[in-house]
DNA sequence: TCACTGGTGATAACAACGTTAACGTTTTTT
DNA sequence: AAAAAACGTTAACGTTGTTATCACCAGTGA
C-alpha cells in the first residue's frame, strides 16, 4: 500500500514563475481558452488544489503570467540609441515583439491589471527615456501611458485577426458599402508590421512636436 | 394542466438585437463575467436553448453585443468640425465615451473581431475624414488603424483600473524603486480625461507631420 | 378539411470549469 | 521532543456552455 508522501517527497517544492512558465507554454500550444486550471495542474503533474496554495484564484495565477511575460521585455530591448525617439521607439518594439511571439499575448497582459515589477519597471525605464526629451513630468507619464496603449491595442487587433476573419472582413469590403475601405489596397492592410512602424513615427513625430509646445 | 404553448404563443418572436440590449443591461449592471447565458436567458423570460436558437455560441453573442455597442458611435459624434484635426479627434473621442459609457465595454469589443456593419461604417467614415488630409490611401489606412487601437488600448487601461487597484499602485509605486514614477504627481496619473486630450492632441499632430513628409 | 413543414420554445441532461473543505505527510521552528 | 507551518491529495459542490429531444404554433398545398 502506497501512502501519498511518496510522490510528494521526491518533487522539489513548486514554485509560482514554474506553474506561470507552464501557462504561457499551455496558451501557446492552444490558446488562451484552453488554459484551465485542472489542464494546467495535469501539465505541472500535480494535483488540481496545489494551484490554490500559491495563487488564490484563477485571476492571480493570470497576473503572475502577464507579469512574467512583461519580464522579458527589457531583456529584448537594445536601448543604445542616440535620441529619445530612436529608444523609446525601441522600447516600444520591443513590447510588441515580446506580445507577438506569445500566442494570445496581449489578451494576457489586457486582462489583468498588475501592479508588480515587471509592469513598473517597463513604465519608469520609459519615463527615464522620455525624460530626455524636455517634457514636464506629467506629459511623460503620459505620452509613457500612450504608448503602451497603443502598442497594446495593436497588438490585441493582430493578434485577433486570426486567417479566416480576414477573408470574411475582405469579402464584406468588396461588398459595395464603405467605399474608401474598398479603395485601400487590401494587402496593405494586414501588413502589420508596416502599420506599426507607422504608428510609432506617428507617436514619436506628436510627442517631439509637444515638446515644442512649451520650451 | 398547463400545456407549453400556452406561454410562447402569446409572446413576439424574440430578435437578436433584443439579446444584445438585454447583455449590455446585464453587463452594466454586474460586469462582463457576470453575463452567463442562464442569467440572460431568465433576464428575458426566455428558456436557456432558445438563446442557441439565436446565436451559435456565445461568442457569436458577444460579437452581437459589440457591434450593437458600436453603433451608438456614429450617433454620438459631432463631426462639423472644420478641419480634419477636429473631426478625427471628435470620432475618436465618441469611440471612447461609447466605451466607457458602457462597462467593460472596452473588453467587450476588444475581445471580438467583428466585420459588421457598425465596425466597418466606423473605419469608413474616419477614412472619410483622413482623406482630407493628403494622405496616400494606405497611409489614411494606417492612421485609422492606430487611432482606433489607441483609444481601445486606453479604455482598456481605464476600465481596468478599478479603485483599490489603483490604491496598491500608488503603494508600490512610493515604495522606494521606480523613481521617475515616484516624482510625477499621482493625481494626474489617473486624470484619464486629460490623459486622452493629449494622446489624441500628439497624435494628431504626428499625423500633420506625416502628411507633410511627401507634398 | 387535412396532413405536412419550418420556425419557436421547453425539459432535461452532459461534460467541463473554478473553487473549497478536510485530511495526510513532510519540513521547519521552538 | 513537541508544535507549527508548508505542501500535496482525495473528494466534492455549484455553475458554466452546450446539445439532444420533444411539444406547440402558423402557414402551405391538396
Amino acid at each position: 500500500m502506497r501512502t501519498q508522501g511518496d510522490r510528494s517527497r521526491a518533487r522539489t517544492p513548486l514554485r509560482a514563475e514554474t506553474v506561470a512558465r507552464t501557462a504561457l507554454a499551455l496558451v501557446d500550444s492552444g490558446g488562451l481558452e484552453s488554459l484551465t486550471m485542472r489542464r494546467l495542474a495535469a501539465s505541472l503533474e500535480v494535483q488540481l488544489p496545489t494551484l490554490y496554495r500559491l495563487f488564490d484564484n484563477k485571476q492571480a495565477l493570470l497576473d503572475e503570467t502577464a507579469e512574467t511575460l512583461l519580464a522579458g521585455v527589457l531583456a529584448r530591448a537594445d536601448l543604445t540609441g542616440d535620441t529619445w525617439e530612436e529608444r523609446a521607439a525601441a522600447l516600444a518594439r520591443a513590447l510588441r515583439e515580446t506580445l507577438l511571439a506569445q500566442r494570445d499575448g496581449a489578451r494576457i497582459v489586457g486582462g489583468t491589471y498588475t501592479a508588480q515589477q515587471a509592469t513598473l519597471t517597463l513604465a519608469d525605464t520609459m519615463l527615464a527615456i522620455l525624460g530626455e526629451a524636455e517634457l514636464p513630468p506629467e506629459k511623460a507619464l503620459w505620452a509613457a501611458t500612450t504608448l503602451f496603449s497603443y502598442v497594446l491595442g495593436e497588438v490585441l487587433e493582430q493578434q485577433g485577426a486570426t486567417g479566416g476573419e480576414t477573408e470574411l472582413l475582405a469579402a464584406s469590403v468588396r461588398g459595395g458599402r464603405y467605399p474608401r475601405l474598398a479603395a485601400t489596397p487590401w494587402e496593405r492592410f494586414v501588413d502589420f508590421d508596416a502599420r506599426f512602424d507607422f504608428g510609432i513615427r506617428v507617436l514619436t513625430a506628436g510627442l517631439r512636436a509637444e515638446c515644442a509646445r512649451r520650451p
